[in-house]
This record gives C-alpha cells, structure tokens and sequence, in this order.
DNA sequence: CCAGTATCCTGCAGGC
DNA sequence: TGCCTGCAGGATACTG
C-alpha cells in the first residue's frame, strides 16, 4: 500500500501531535511482521520517554526518542497508522501495536497481511540495520535528477525494476513507477542501460513531480490507506495509468495495457510509452 | 554480481 | 448464496 507519498503523508500528520509527548504504555503482541514485534524490548525502550519529531527514509518511518533511539515503523501492503484520542474506537482487527501517549492519545499499527515492521533502534544501530543501511537515494533530493542517469548505466533490468529497487531509489514503489513513467513517455519494460542519460533524468523529473503532487493530495487511496488522523489521500482521481488497463490513455485515446514486469502488473500505453 | 521467481499473510472481487 | 481462484500498494531469500 503505501508508498513515499502515503508514508510522508503519515508523518506529516504524526509530526503534528508526537513531539513532546511521552509514552506511558505499549501494548501489543509478539507476532511475526517481516521481524518478530517485540512488545517487551519496546516498551523497555519507549515507556516513560519524549517523542521527538518523525523522519522519514524511503518508505520507513523513524519516530525518535528524546535522549537517543528510534522506533523504526514500515507499513509493508497493507499497514496503516492510526492516531486517536483515547479512548479511541475499539481496536480494529489486526492491530498488532498499540503505544499510549500521555494527553489521552493512542498511536496504533494495524497491519493485516503482516508484510510490515516494527522495531526498536538503539542509539547507533540506525547506521547498521539493513533495512535503511542498503537504501538507495531520496528522489525528492534536489540532486537526484544529476545522478539518476549514472545509476542505470549497465544495467539490463528494465527501468521499471531500477524504480522499484529500493536500493537505487528509496521510497517508489508499483503506483508511482508507473506514473513517472507514462509521463516521461518511456516504455517499462526497457532496459534500463539502454536509455539516454536525457532519457532518464527527464523520468527522474517527472517522478519527483508525482511524488511531490501525490504529497500535496495526501497520498493515494485505493483500497485502505487513510493517514493517521483519518484522512483518505486524493490523489486516486490523478492516476493517469495505474489501474486503468483498457480505459483509454489520457493522451491518445489507445486502451492503456497491463503486463507483468519486473513481476508486478504494469500499466502503460504502447503508444505514449516507447 | 545480476536478474528473475517464490514466499510470507489476509482480504476482497470476480467467475462459476 | 457459496466456494474457489487470483490478485493486491513490499521486501527478501533463493535460484540460475
């Protein structure tokens, strides 16, 4: 589900209310995300300690702690933060984490199909944990433009899983690679090493503009992603491609296609694309 | 090293 | 109506 645009949209709304208050419970489980949750070595870790302000890295939330650490957060497919005032509604299904705040606030991870993570950083473990230390560049980045086109040089994957590897870029996942694409006119399932440098910095331009255009609607709601205070993300009604296989293309009128590339649908127009 | 595939899990839409 | 299949916004362990 969520992509940069819907995580930034998270900590936006979170960065509104965390800073400042402390944690005064945790509660959860110790199911299997993509890493055991750990309730105990969480709240050992968070309770009775500030929140500072939330970063973000890629499609990873960071919230920090006063005094040195973090809790790292990803929402995998399906995850959603939810901020309610406590008592809040009753807890959804699959809520597998629940931190209460002081000020009667309660910050609670749901996450139904389990893809996503939960885990205590301890000062200088951020450096070394594989699942930041291996991340590739911020596309909002003002440079990344530059250094786009040097990162696909020799490659023989398409562009499409160069976008997806969040080794190369951090935060893009099926939505907006398809997006960045039908806009940039480049065909997905292209070899990556085979496009101009042009070629592909104008992909790079493009993409930051969907991002920053899907940030400034909230994120993309299809199915369930709503930010934390409840807000669903606009920027469905401005998918040109995504979903839309067999409506016509906004810019030629020819019956948007679905393949498989890189493993996952693709939407795009044998037309526009090339 | 690189690229492609299978896998983890639940929910839902569509076909019969 | 109900059952079955396939697919879903992701990351990673594995294969060749």
């Amino acid at each position: 589900m969520p992509e940069l645009p819907e995580v930034e949209t998270a900590r936006r709304a979170l960065a509104l209310d965390l800073p400042g208050r402390t944690v005064t419970e945790v509660r959860g489980r110790p199911v299997a995300l993509r890493r055991p949750l750990e309730p105990e070595r969480l709240a050992r870790a968070l309770v009775g300690r500030r929140l500072a302000a939330p970063r973000r890295r890629g499609k990873h939330l960071l919230l920090d702690v006063e005094g040195g650490g973090s809790l790292l957060l990803h929402l995998g497919m399906s995850g959603r933060l939810m901020l309610v005032s406590d008592p809040g509604p009753a807890l959804a299904p699959h809520t597998h984490l629940v931190l209460r705040l002081d000020h009667d606030r309660e910050l609670r991870l749901v996450d139904p199909r389990r893809f996503g993570l939960a885990h205590w950083l301890a000062p200088g473990e951020e450096t070394h944990d594989p699942a930041l230390s291996h991340l590739g560049i911020e596309p909002l980045d003002p440079s990344f433009p530059a250094i786009f086109p040097s990162l696909g040089r020799g490659r023989r994957a398409s562009v499409k899983a160069l976008l997806l590897d969040q080794r190369i870029v951090a935060g893009v996942g099926n939505i907006y690679a398809a997006e960045a694409l039908w806009r940039s006119g480049l065909r997905p399932g292209r070899a990556a090493g085979a496009i101009s440098c042009g070629r592909l910095e104008r992909l790079a331009r493009a993409l930051q503009a969907v991002l920053e255009e899907a940030i400034a609607a909230g994120g993309t709601t299809i199915r369930d992603f709503a930010a934390p205070n409840g807000e669903l993300g606009m920027f469905a009604f401005s998918l040109r491609v995504y979903g839309r296989d067999g409506e016509p293309c906004p810019t030629c009128q020819t019956p948007v296609l679905r393949t498989v590339i890189a493993g996952r649908s693709t939407f795009w127009c044998r037309r526009c694309q090339r």
